[in-house]
This record gives structure tokens, C-alpha cells and sequence, in this order.
DNA sequence: CATGAAACACGGTTCTC
DNA sequence: GAGAACCGTGTTTCATG
């Protein structure tokens, strides 16, 4: 149900360019590819009605927004049940510092990437919206000092050209 | 430095929009904000001039690439000095398997998203890419069970109407 | 290739300081 | 009176059948 969908070079060449920039016009594209512009929009097409391409994205930088601090928090909640984690995890969706949230496995059970302004703020985040909720019987933070975006994303065995 | 720039409420609503959809026209995010639409393109400049918007980004979906397996790797590097980490932060983000990395306090250096097809290729890739190589001291894998996007993000004291 | 729409540049206008 | 922000229009480029 996965791999339904069958990638041929030209799909792969598309997804790789617009990795790089989202916003490549289709007719950019076909010149790249060697294609046609509207063979390109079949194609882009096909890809996000099957699922491969979820959306467009903007990238920010945290830091122009006055969130100059970057942390990872490892939450353990306990007991770990559903009527437990689905609130905490709607909980710590909404949160306006919360950039992504993963369910692990391991002995920490989530792992929180923030964003906040500075050390004072962290501090105030993960008192008030972590370790004071009897849910959260642990946290560790981590912060971050540089992060790194990688490659473009690719199905295994394609070529990296 | 960071905050040079001021953001008022048109800036902000825009932004929250287009973290919504990237691919919103100015047409339709000026009839959303209430300004005209050569108001919002130039905002929308001024906010890629500022730095503020970094780039346009596509979201994919690892699964249907045939990677349908998500995990974190927390790598120890040692000794961690500069002409051993540099090499190894190229090294693991040219790795087709890699989505992103962090430089992080706290006893393990690095943390390392990567998608792989199934436990085997993980394997394989911590086996060959990690634990093979000397500069690596430890690596400790998480698989990830589900991960969540989460709100837009905007600067500390805006309302999230 | 043709049509409709969007992006973008420019000039006019108003409001503020 | 000077500066900035906003708005409407005209031109070019692009999406799409």
C-alpha cells in the first residue's frame, strides 16, 4: 500500500529539483527534465494525489522571530496509556513553542523539538507546561547548537546524480 | 541583530497562512489579510530580504518512497574536536538515509533522523555508516512510531487567533 | 498553441511625523 | 514638507487545457 505508486527516472529527477526549491516553475522544470511543461504537471500532479508529496512547506528561521534557542526534550509519560498520551500529545501540539513531536521507542517516550527565546523561557516551558503535569514523570533537555538540513530525500537504490 | 525586523500584525497573519500552504496565491492571501495584493508581494519580499522566510520547502512523505521506517540515532563522537567532526557532519548528511542532524549538549553529540526501508537496512546502516568507524564512539537507536507536525510558529506574545 | 490567471514593476495617493 | 506605506494599473510570465 506503500510503494503503490511506481517512480520512474523522470518522477525522481522532478522530486529531486523541487527539493531544492518548492517554488520551480513547471516550466523550469520540463527544461530540466527534458520534458514537456504539461507532461511536468501530470506528473507533479499524480505525485501529490498519491500521497507522495503531502504539501508545500515555508521555511523559517526561529531565530527572526525572536525564538533564538533551540532544544530537544525527551518526556517520559507514565502511565503510559491511551487516555493519557492522546491529551498529551494534542497538549504539546498546540504549544506555540513546539515545532515537531515523535512517539519513540526507548525508555524516554517523546521526544519534543522547541523552539524558545531564551534560557529563561526554556526554563519557564518545561516547569510550567511539562514537569508540573502529573503525567510527565520525566523530562530531559537537550539544546541544540546547530542543526543540519540533508540531502534530498530519495527512495533506496536511486542515484544521487 | 536577530530581530531587526519588525513584524506587525498583517506580517504575522501572513506568515500563519503560509505556513498553511506555501503555494497560497497573493491573491487569495491578500482577500484573507484584508490589504491589497501588491500590499502582500511586497511583504512577502520583505520578509525573504530580512531572512526571515528562508525558502519554500516540499513535504514528502518517506513511506511512499519505500522508506517506511523512521529512527533517531544519538552518535557519541570522540574525541570530539574540530577536524573529526567536520568530516563526520558531511559525511552523515550526504547520507541518502539521512533527513536531518543536530549538534547537541549533553553526553550523546549528535542525533541523526534517518528513513530506511525496514530494521534490516537500519542495520545495515548503523553497522557500515556508524559503529564502523573510529571516530564513532557509541550510537543508540530509537525507532520512531509516529511523528506530528505542529502549529505555525511565530514569535513569543503572538496570539494564535 | 491559445487562453486565462498570476506575478511583478511602476506611479499615484494618503497618512504620519 | 519628507518619508513610508498602501493601492490600482499595466506588462510580462506562467499555468493549464
Amino acid at each position: 500500500m506503500a510503494d503503490s505508486l511506481t517512480l520512474d527516472p523522470v518522477d525522481l529527477e522532478i522530486l529531486r529539483l523541487l527539493q531544492n526549491d518548492a517554488r520551480t516553475t513547471y516550466r523550469d522544470l520540463a527544461a530540466a527534465v527534458g520534458v514537456a511543461p504539461s507532461t511536468c504537471l501530470d506528473r507533479v500532479s499524480r505525485l501529490r494525489r498519491g500521497g507522495v508529496i503531502l504539501g508545500h512547506a515555508l521555511r523559517l528561521d526561529p531565530a527572526k522571530l525572536g525564538r533564538s534557542l533551540e532544544a530537544l526534550l525527551s518526556v517520559q509519560v507514565r502511565p503510559h496509556r491511551r487516555e493519557l498520551i492522546g491529551p498529551f500529545v494534542e497538549r504539546v501540539r498546540a504549544l506555540p513553542e513546539s515545532l515537531s513531536l515523535f512517539h519513540l521507542t526507548g525508555p524516554d517516550d517523546y521526544l519534543v523539538h522547541v523552539a524558545v527565546v531564551d534560557a529563561a523561557d526554556l526554563q519557564r516551558l518545561v516547569l510550567d507546561e511539562f514537569t508540573s503535569h502529573k503525567e510527565v514523570a520525566r523530562v530531559e533537555t537537550r539544546l541544540i547548537f546547530q542543526q543540519w538540513s540533508c540531502g534530498p530525500l530519495l527512495p533506496p537504490g536511486a542515484a544521487a546524480t
